[in-house]
DNA sequence: AAACATTCCTGCACGC
DNA sequence: TGCGTGCAGGAATGTT
């Protein structure tokens, strides 16, 4: 899905894949993504250079030569692939190719995404952390700044349900439903609990287990729970690795007590009745 | 056919 | 009262 894990394998990949690589072209198809694309975007990127390729939290962030950066989310169900001949597209559905960038090499990068919740836009290098999607942002979980002390002061007086506070973009940026879910069963604690009544030391597995299974997801490329590919059309090899998500009514891992789902503030939620207290 | 990986917006409740 | 904040719910949409 794309989360944090897969936008930074995405962005890994281009990052060796297009880099350096020239915008020649570029086509919107169908330009009705959450909000529509702008029509000027291809004349605004049409021979730019691919300078580098960067992330914020769950925002794919390609700089181009000229001071212009296009921001790309995927939304539910995006993807962007790069596509060289040969290329097999896989599950994607053609009919969802929205807008498709041509390289200098004659290669294609392509924006496709079914539902269509995601995000294309071009902004001023020097505007880009004033910019409407990221200036609210809170740290990166990868980041020193997200640390047990922070979580502490962020949590106090919280009566939200840990997993809406993990997964609120402006606590941390990047957290979304899948590891939420993941995060909570390695710190033992229940998605459930309010936010100002988990402990220090809760709070200090909880950071720490971001961290590790945001890592792992990542040098995993990422979890497909049902349609999500990275820019080469390979489904992510997290998913093999979920101890709960999605797994209701199995025996939990660890201890073997049935897992058990709930819905917070709605979305599905799981976790191990004996091993999260 | 009910569920869903995303974010954004609205409106209510509460506290100062 | 008025303001700010926290929080829940709903919407956007197409696929399986």
């Amino acid at each position: 899905m794309p989360e944090l894990p897969e936008v930074e394998s995405l962005r890994r990949i281009l990052a060796k894949s297009a880099a350096g690589r020239r915008m020649v072209s570029a086509t919107i198809r169908d330009g009705r993504l959450r909000r529509a694309v702008s029509n000027d975007l291809p004349a605004t990127v049409a021979g730019r250079a691919i300078q580098r390729v960067g992330r914020r939290a769950k925002y794919l962030l390609i700089e181009l030569s000229g001071g212009q950066v296009m921001i790309v989310h995927l939304g539910m169900s995006g993807s962007l692939t790069h596509r060289r001949d040969g290329f097999d597209p896989g599950a994607l559905d053609p009919r969802h190719d929205h807008v498709e960038f041509v390289l200098d090499d004659g290669s294609r990068l392509v924006y496709n995404d079914p539902r269509r919740f995601g995000l294309m836009k071009v902004v001023a290098r020097g505007n880009l952390d004033s910019t409407e999607e990221l200036k609210g942002l809170g740290p990166e979980p990868l980041d020193n700044d997200f640390n047990p002390g922070y979580l502490w002061q962020i949590t106090r007086g919280r009566t939200a349900a840990i997993k809406n506070v993990l997964m609120d973009q402006e606590v941390v940026a990047g957290v979304g439903n899948i590891y939420a879910s993941e995060i909570l069963f390695r710190a033992q604690v229940r998605p459930t609990r309010p936010a100002r009544k988990v402990t220090r030391d809760e709070l200090s597995r909880i950071v720490e287990h971001t961290v590790q299974v945001l890592r792992e997801a990542i040098g995993r490329r990422g979890t497909t729970f049902r349609s999500y590919r990275d820019s080469r059309g390979q489904p992510g090899r997290f998913a093999e690795r979920l101890r709960v998500y999605d797994r209701t009514g199995k025996p939990c891992l660890v201890c073997g007590t049935a897992i058990r789902s709930v819905v917070l503030a709605q979305r599905s939620s799981f976790f191990c009745p004996r091993c999260q207290k």
